[in-house]
DNA sequence: GCCTGCTCAATACC
DNA sequence: CGGTATTGAGCAGG
């Protein structure tokens, strides 16, 4: 029988595309992954040092000597940093920072502010969390005291990462990004109560405010280096719905304009150094061929994106210039139209390219443009972009697009709502069409009758935020209007069998079923995975994980003959990454309630199961567990849950933590 | 440091 | 639904 679930980590494979000579040998880490020390490569600093990786982003704020700043929410853009210190000269202790003696109207202006916004945190320097101010604390001697919140202009390229630092700034930048999704979504949710409630007519826009918060508390990454080249913890594929995340990440640094660069005035030769661009079909003179593009400069263009003007050698133009003169290569991420995102709209990361030539043109409506071709580097993972125009395809007829491969159009048997697709194009093995395919975890019949059930909601006209079933998840539902999870929690109390509310409520969520196309596929370094034909959004359900259910007694007598059991215990709590606001709030609490016992069931998959089980293995996974409860409220028998923990691109394999305690020699969850 | 102008956003609203 | 008006943010440059 093929290994259920390989014994590689997937993040610690090497990229097929760069290194085709191991993907077919047997795989060791030591031969993979020399151990590289990670240096920086100068453009201008011969003796520039080594670039520390530290724990956190580092902060914008200045830290005073013993004296905490103050971190106000951050409404307002002129006054971000507060800081409390005594009489005295506060400037000897920062060379960073600007003082204002406050004046008796900014006092008041502050205390209002104080007042209107509830909470002041302080960012403790040493820990970094932020901790609520004592009030009595709060107005005496107060200086208010400002830092410009400059990006450095420190040109940097980050080569020969070691796979610890891989792996480290991959879950940094993940969970960066799980902080703004939550942040996004936390603060619309909240505009559109002001709004029901009628405090505010217009909703301001999630997307900018949580971008907002995060830079008032340093959050945002890479913002102490321009980094030339590719940036720590993003792979090319990666998915972004909206712009101003790429600024979060350090991709990307200007919100609207397409050419990121290093201005002349800040670069140690006085000429700008072009660092991304963005390609969102704007402009009507580019030409974009994927490896070959035609990429038109800025400028020229009236508010309706209409050309109007010719175009000048300067700011981002003048960069790109500089950049192919000195051979520097520019980040390219695409913005492409996709059905199917909140937006319709998602932008890819799709690698590097270079400048080869540039030239001043006529554009198609008469006026003068600068115009760069590029060329993608060699060597580098398949285009993002290219990815998702062939998953639609594949999506409108997968036969056409790959002739050879499928040996099941649906292993599902038309079980799950959507078909599940089995591919294998590498070997003979067609091993998961032998098994009988089970949608749903069956429980024990005892699950049903221990444990309080049988009391739901009366909630006809749909579920409010005050009903039984809200009240049972803590006062709150877990999921939004659109079906994401808003946070992870111990345990979910789904509506259910004797919930009087519509199949159409929004606290139905898993029991729906699956939302998007997937297949089983086969491949040389995982054995069998598992891949969606769509976008998979963050916060996505995606499949429960199904299996039999057997008793501890039970499991004893299965695993004597050598079956293959699945502990449910022994997952990463993964959800607890999901929706933590702790970073910015100091008055988050992270939800324990209802809390669950010690889970000591195991499930049985050796004779049935469904695509679950073929996820591989990772510690730094891109899917997570979340326990839910909906046919029944036996604590002891909770559903497994699966969710989406970023934006996966299509035909990106799907991986879990499975917990184990170490990746070459530790046990997997799965005994034998 | 302060201000202005610019920008291949995103959303509301008609 | 599509166009456009509105709100809005970072950043470069003076």
């Amino acid at each position: 029988m093929g290994s259920l679930i390989p014994f590689q980590d997937l993040n610690l494979l090497p990229d097929p595309a760069t290194s085709p000579s191991t993907a077919a040998t047997a795989i060791t880490p030591a031969l993979i992954f020399p151990k590289i020390e990670p240096k920086l490569e100068p453009f201008d600093a011969p003796t520039l040092p080594l670039q520390s990786f530290p724990e956190n982003p580092s902060p914008n704020f200045f830290v005073n000597s013993g004296q905490l700043p103050f971190v106000g929410p951050g409404s307002n853009p002129n006054d971000t940093v507060f800081s409390q210190t005594p009489e005295g000269s506060p400037e000897e202790n920062n060379v960073y920072s600007e003082y204002y003696r406050i004046s008796e109207l900014f006092r008041t202006a502050f205390s209002k502010r104080m007042e209107n916004l509830g909470n002041i945190d302080v960012l403790d320097p040493d820990s970094r969390a932020i901790v609520p101010v004592p009030e009595e604390t709060r107005i005496s001697n107060v200086v208010v005291s400002r830092r410009r919140d400059q990006r450095s202009s420190e040109l940097v390229r980050v080569t020969d990462l070691t796979i610890d630092h891989v792996r480290y700034f991959r879950d940094l930048v993940r969970r960066t990004r799980m902080l703004y999704d939550a942040l996004r979504i936390f603060s619309m949710m909240e505009e559109e109560k002001r709004r029901e409630v009628g405090l505010i007519t217009r909703r301001s826009r999630g997307d900018l405010r949580a971008a907002k918060l995060m830079k008032d508390r340093g959050l945002w990454l890479n913002r102490d280096k321009r980094i030339v080249g590719s940036i720590p913890g993003i792979n090319i594929g990666d998915l972004f719905l909206f712009r101003m995340e790429l600024c979060v990440v350090g991709l990307h640094g200007q919100a609207q304009a397409g050419i990121d660069y290093l201005p002349g005035s800040r670069s140690s030769n006085g000429e700008p150094i072009a660092t991304s661009i963005i390609v969102s079909g704007g402009y009507e003179d580019d030409q974009d061929e994927g490896d070959v593009l035609i990429y038109t400069g800025h400028g020229g263009q009236d508010k309706f994106s209409r050309q109007c003007d010719h175009q000048k050698l300067e700011g981002g133009n003048l960069a790109l210039e500089r950049s192919m003169h000195y051979g520097i290569e520019v980040r390219v991420i695409r913005g492409i139209k996709y059905e199917g995102s909140v937006t319709g709209k998602v932008y890819v990361y799709d690698g590097l390219y270079k400048i080869h030539d540039s030239w001043f043109d006529v554009g198609k409506s008469g006026f003068g443009v600068y115009k760069y071709k590029l060329l993608r580097n060699e060597g580098q993972a398949e285009m993002g972009s290219a990815i998702l125009r062939f998953a639609e395809n594949l999506r409108i007829s997968p036969l056409t697009v790959r002739p050879v491969g499928y040996l099941c159009e649906d292993i599902s048997t038309k079980k799950e709502n959507v078909p599940v697709f089995l591919f294998n194009d590498i070997d003979g093995d067609n091993e998961p069409m032998y098994y009988e395919y089970l949608p749903r975890t069956v429980f024990p019949l005892h699950a049903y009758n221990l444990g309080g059930n049988g009391s739901g909601c009366d909630c006809v006209a749909g579920c409010t935020d005050d009903c039984v079933c809200a009240r049972r998840n803590g006062g709150e539902f877990a999921y939004d209007q659109n079906g994401f999870l808003l946070r992870g929690k111990p345990v979910i109390f789904e509506c259910g069998s004797f919930c009087r509310c519509p199949p159409t409520c929004r606290n139905r969520l898993t029991q729906k079923g699956l939302r998007n196309r997937f297949e089983v596929f086969r491949s040389r370094e995982t054995g069998w995975g598992v891949r969606s034909l769509d976008l998979i959004q963050a916060g996505a359900f995606i499949c429960e994980y199904a299996g039999v259910v057997l008793t501890r007694e039970q499991a004893a007598l299965f695993s004597m003959n050598g079956d293959t059991l699945i502990y449910p215990n022994r997952f990463t709590d993964r959800w607890a990454e999901w929706g933590d606001l702790s970073k910015v709030y100091s008055d988050y609490v992270r939800p324990m309630h209802p809390s669950i016992p010690p889970l000591d069931f195991a499930m049985d998959v050796s004779r049935m199961r469904n695509l679950a089980c073929y996820m591989s293995h990772s510690s730094c996974p891109n899917v997570l567990v979340q326990f839910v409860l909906y046919d029944h409220h036996n604590l002891l028998f909770p559903r497994l849950m699966l969710f989406a923990m970023e934006n996966i691109p299509p035909l990106r394999e799907l991986s879990l933590d499975y917990g184990v305690a170490d990746e070459w020699t530790g046990k997997l969850p799965i005994c034998n």
